[in-house]
DNA sequence: CTAAAACCTGACGTCGACGTCAGGTGCAAG
DNA sequence: CTTGCACCTGACGTCGACGTCAGGTTTTAG
């Protein structure tokens, strides 16, 4: 595939692969014209590098994180940093939980007070 | 209370409350020398914007989102914003879920494949 | 009263994940 | 061959949430 057809699929823009590429996240060979040819699973990968983008990581961390999700080969540096980021993450949705809740809360109370029954 | 003094019991600097203020996020009072002084809900408010901002909203959402958890008064537009939030968080949670349990999977696979039996 | 600490208002610096523009190249169609 | 779109490599711009520094004022401790 060529980079406007992967861009398209995984819903991203050009650029962004072309700034994974460069942050080392995701890998392309290239045609005699030089232009990037990518595998059918680099739609994947690249859904996998924005997942992990939106739960706040950095590209640094992604970048260790990532050969995991290849391999499921670990040093026991990298299972620190995993557990680490394992339990960020529960504490980030534990919160999100209770905002969420205060938030659904807000809802329902606001519908109590409409005029729902005229 | 006094700015320090909240920076310190909230955990965020001094220089982030005063944006906050800017932002209008947090409101202050002044005293006869110019000083900000704060309530003491201050740090429980300041607590809640920090865990806003934790999850992925910018200051522009969390302004609009505020006001209701000081009243739990609604608008319908507001209500919608609401529950399009409340939607996201949901999405996200579930991504949070999946990718946890990859890295979770990976984990205990390296600890299989690991020479704990020695 | 004096020194130090805490506070004040600008205003510029930073960092990450791209957007965007400039200027040139590759490739499929007629 | 030429048109035209997709692609290429720099390189600068952006935006948000602060950090930080300069230069001055207020409060507190002794």
């Amino acid at each position: 595939m060529r980079i406007g057809e992967v861009a398209a699929q995984a819903g991203v823009s050009v650029r962004a692969l072309r700034y994974y590429e460069q942050q080392d996240l995701l890998h392309s060979t290239r045609n005699p014209g030089g232009q990037r040819q990518y595998p059918a699973g680099a739609v994947e990968r690249v859904r996998l590098i924005q997942q992990l983008y939106s739960m706040g990581l950095p590209s640094r961390t992604i970048r260790e994180v990532l050969p995991f999700a290849d391999s499921g080969e670990a040093s026991p540096e990298l299972l620190e940093l995993l557990a680490a980021e394992r339990d960020r993450l529960d504490r980030q949705m534990t919160d999100l939980r209770n905002v969420r809740h205060r938030l659904h809360d807000c809802i329902t109370e606001a519908r109590n007070h409409d005029g729902t029954g005229t």
